[in-house]
RNA sequence: GCCCGGGUGGUGGAAUGGUAGACACGUUGGACUUAAAAUCCAAUGAUCAUUAUGAUCGUGCGGGUUCAAGUCCCGCCCCGGGUACCA
């Protein structure tokens, strides 16, 4: 009785293919589920294990999810526009789109092999023009989209009212005025620039280091006109909706830390010899009596005319300098703060106290109001510039619970105080402020109404959250319908899609422009009036297609709409969604902002497209290590008891766990798992190794074991002469509905390791046991199919069932089994077990005292004594207390 | 620095405040075999004791709450991820 897993499993796909088993109805009487994978690059190396990992665990639910009446969409597509195909290209001059196809092909056989249940009927692929045309589409809608701040919402730039003044002006203020507003715009922008790549990155995409994420190299800047999506008006909406979300706090908080919402003040500062007013963003409006100097960044506006003439040369030099600094320079390694003071006064508006005005780099252009009144005493970064530069540190807030060294270090103004305390000098009878004795949430208020009301300054609210940089400089990835007309005029092309031209080179053009501008044909165009306009030649970055593509798969085939709205009604919103944490932020961001445009615009009907969200965890690999740390590649590792040593040095090496490499040689590829165990085996496996949000090292014995399971639940179950038509056993039967229960609720709860070791409990009894009745064989199909639907299958098929049991409703649980007469009770003394006693559960607790004190086994730990309490938890525990 | 996770046998991991270590791997012993593989059976947290029954310790460290703590609270240490002059 061989588990013949090669010819069971080819098997089945073919039947589910042939009979379209998966195939998705637009049935509105049942109610639907909406389970999504995050859809992969199809890159040229094939799947990896960590795929199958998440798409195990949607195809679990899914199946599970049909089996109780749900009408499930469970689709799978390419997100295949990237930078890989495009470099293969410039190397061998194979067309990106040919590249792309034999890796979807690829892709598609290899996910095929699993057994997964998606209907293949709705694949989409991102490069396909029929999909990107609707891509383009929404970038028409962004483009035509203002968003309204006193509604809250987007709405189409039709309905922009334009103020009497921009109209007097005339057409092409007006045009201006509409530009400024769309949720896309063009304009110069300062971007990080990759050489090795030759295209611009956003800022997501450069890493802390300064290095590009995909490929290493380090990133310069670069003055480039750039298309840019203003999400940023979106900030307080995309925050708020994650209040709804079912989805991991942790990605929430990384999404709400990336909108990075602060609250606080804007405060004007008058200048001495100087009209204009300097203007700051504060958190801390409460610690203006402790503003001992200002800083203005290097790019700040009014810096020209804040400088005293006798500093302006000492000045010059450093902004220059600064301009010269790449932000990394600016930022993480030069934590020592450089400054130069612009020879300046301000005054102080609570005091009227004289503060120095610096320019120093530490403070940002981009945020806020590029300038800040500094306070040492209770700012760490303040604190070090007025130590290095000898500025006065003034404490104004008496930290009351620090120890007493720390308080009398800050009172003194040699350390630096963030937390809550008391105000003290905090008072003004030149302008009647007093903020002294008050804690800083009284202090903030107080201060802030104060300012108010004297018109220096206003509560404002500040996001991290930046303009989008939405172009990239490539051939692979959807074009703009944009046209640039030789008068300056931009238009969109209304004829959709605007589809890639052929080109025989893939390089760059010059000067970092795409390879678009090198297909003259295609670039130029000429309007009916012989007016000439180019192309827009910069391409959509890859976060376009994947913004949206879960829409498509509602009505992947519809070339009139994007979607019909009556199917986008009846599956929005995705109901769960899984994949890796390496999206929490961008890709997750970005689809949330798009779909709140569109909802805005009545385009879908919900504001949030991923109702839960889960996150499947890395699969490493073992790796082996010398003592002083180097790798060692998994070929020169031999085991021998249990210890690793090198094949050639003899020396012994530690193992240890890290992502799968190529030049660790521990790449795990599934095709190979598959043939040698087979797909049920490496669908198990995957599910059995741990929790799913963990990350957890690959073990070949680990499939073993899980192969070891399905052999002998097939051995077992495939053989007619087990199974058996009369009463079951009755432990059989009782294990049987425990099984159903744990099976079903921990799939659930995506607990999938443990409802693997609840199958493996009840196969192990039930081998024991030696023969199970017929129903209970039937049963267990229905609940093992989930995992390993193939063998499932085959034994359903066996038991003289034709159709395929993707469709059987699941088992329901007989509770009645399950109801207990008697419970066996851990018996402990001063919480410690001692022993067990088997007690009827009706038992009265006086009874049970008895029973448990009379009894033989209690008399060794009583030891003579009268307990002094007796805890009797009902179908627990009993715990004597001596 | 800050924000999240997480530290349980030789390994992956189980455990609504109630018998710590389910399930699986590995290891050891046995059966089958000419032999090996495969399969099956048994044992398997550590230490001590051994005449069966046992005893003590044990969930990163130190305290606390509780009849009872891997689980709750306080203070640390270590590992992983994210983020960083955001005023």
């Amino acid at each position: 009785m061989e588990y013949k897993f090669w010819d069971i499993e080819p098997k089945w796909q073919a039947h589910w293919e042939e009979n379209k088993t998966f195939k998705t109805e637009n049935d509105f009487s049942k109610p639907k589920y909406y389970i999504l994978d995050m859809f992969p690059y199809p890159s040229g190396s094939g799947l990896h294990v960590g795929h199958p990992e998440g798409y195990t665990a949607t195809d679990i639910i899914s199946r599970y999810k049909r089996m109780n009446g749900f009408n499930v969409l469970h689709p799978m597509g390419w997100d295949a526009f990237g930078l890989p195909a495009e470099q293969y290209a410039i190397q061998t001059g194979t067309h990106p789109a040919v590249t792309t196809n034999k890796n979807c092909d690829n892709f598609r056989r290899q996910i095929k092999t699993l057994g997964l249940s998606y209907d293949w009927d709705r694949e989409i692929n991102t490069t396909d023009p029929k999909y990107f045309k609707w891509t383009q589409w929404i970038f028409t809608k962004l483009y035509n989209t203002w968003f309204d701040y006193e509604q809250g919402k987007g709405r189409p730039i039709s309905e922009l009212p334009i103020p009497d003044e921009i109209q007097a002006e005339g057409d092409s203020a007006i045009n201006e005025y509409i530009s400024k507003k769309r949720l896309a715009y063009y304009d110069n922008a300062q971007v990080w620039w990759c050489e090795n790549c030759k295209t611009v990155c956003a800022n997501e995409e450069v890493l802390s280091d300064g290095a590009h994420e995909k490929c290493g190299h380090q990133v310069i800047r670069k003055n480039l006109k750039q298309w840019l999506l203003r999400i940023p008006h979106y900030a307080q909406r995309l925050l708020e909706g994650l209040d709804e979300l079912d989805w991991p706090e942790g990605v929430k908080d990384m999404q709400k830390n990336w909108i990075g919402k602060s609250t606080g003040a804007e405060v004007d500062f008058e200048v001495e010899g100087v009209s204009q007013k300097l203007r700051v963003y504060t958190t801390r409006p409460d610690t203006l009596f402790g503003a001992t100097y200002m800083v203005v960044s290097p790019e700040h506006p009014m810096l020209d005319a804040l400088v005293a003439d006798e500093k302006k040369e000492e000045v010059k030099k450093y902004t220059q300098a600064a301009s010269l600094k790449s932000d990394l320079d600016r930022t993480e390694l030069a934590k020592d703060k450089t400054g130069v003071f612009t020879g300046r006064y301000a005054i102080n508006p609570v005091n009227g106290n004289k503060i120095q005005i610096w320019v120093a780099d530490y403070v940002l252009m981009g945020y806020g109001t590029g300038a800040i009144m500094a306070v040492p005493a209770h700012d760490t970064r303040d604190f070090e510039f007025a130590e290095k530069f000898q500025i006065p540190i003034v404490c104004i807030l008496d930290p009351k619970n620090a120890d007493e060294e720390t308080r009398e270090k800050v009172l003194a103004g040699q350390a630096c105080w963030t937390e809550d305390g008391a105000y003290i000098n905090s008072a003004s009878d030149q302008t009647g402020i007093d903020l002294n004795g008050l804690n800083k949430k009284q202090g903030i208020a107080k201060i802030t109404a104060w300012l108010e009301e004297k018109g220096i300054g206003k509560a404002t609210t500040n996001f991290k959250l930046r303009d989008w940089l939405f172009s990239r400089q490539r051939y692979w990835g959807e074009p703009f319908p944009v046209i640039h007309w030789e008068d300056g005029e931009v238009t969109l092309d209304d004829n959709l899609p605007v589809t890639l031209p052929d080109l025989e080179k893939f390089e760059p053009g010059e000067g970092g422009e795409s390879p678009l501008g090198n297909a003259t044909d295609w670039l130029t165009v000429v309007d009916e009036n012989g007016r000439k306009g180019r192309r827009e030649t910069n391409t959509m970055p890859q976060w376009a297609g994947s913004c949206w593509y879960f829409l498509r798969y509602i009505d992947p085939k519809n070339d009139e709409q994007i979607f019909d709205p009556k199917l986008e009604n009846y599956w929005m919103p995705v109901d769960l969604y899984i994949g890796g944490a390496e999206h929490a932020v961008l890709h997750l961001l970005y689809s949330r902002f798009w779909h709140k445009v569109l909802f805005d615009l009545g385009v879908v009907s919900t504001d949030e497209p991923f109702k839960k969200l889960f996150n499947q965890g890395m699969i490493l690999a073992f790796a082996y290590e010398t003592q002083t740390g180097a790798k060692v590649a998994s070929d020169l590792v031999e085991e021998k008891d249990g210890k690793y040593f090198h094949t050639q040095t003899g020396e012994e090496l530690r193992q240890i766990v890290a992502k799968m490499s190529k030049s660790l040689k521990n790449v795990i590829n599934p095709d190979d798992v598959v043939e040698k165990y087979g797909a049920d085996a490496l669908r198990l496996y995957e599910m059995f190794m741990g929790p799913l949000d963990d990350t957890k090292p690959w073990a070949e014995n680990g499939v073993k074991g899980v192969f070891g399971f399905l052999s002998r639940a097939h051995r077992f179950f495939a053989n007619p002469e087990n199974i058996v038509e009369s009463e079951e056993d009755s432990e059989v039967l009782k294990l049987l509905q425990q099984t159903i229960l744990k099976v079903g609720d921990d799939i659930e709860n995506l607990k999938f390791n443990t409802g693997i070791s609840a199958l493996m409990v009840f196969n192990n009894l039930c081998i024991k046991k030696g023969k199970v009745t017929k129903s209970t064989a039937e049963t267990f199909a229905k609940i093992l199919s989930p995992y390993a639907p193939h063998l499932a299958e085959e034994l359903w098929n066996q038991y003289g069932n034709p159709k395929s049991l993707a469709y059987e409703p699941w088992p329901v649980a007989d509770k009645s089994l399950l109801v207990e007469d008697t419970h066996e009770y851990p018996v402990s003394f001063n919480g410690k077990m001692r022993f067990k006693l088997e007690l009827p559960l009706d038992l009265p607790k006086d009874e049970v005292e008895k029973a448990v004190l009379t009894n033989e086994l209690a008399q060794k730990w009583l030891d003579g004594k009268t307990p002094k309490k007796v805890i009797y938890v009902p179908k627990k525990i009993i715990n004597v207390v001596l």
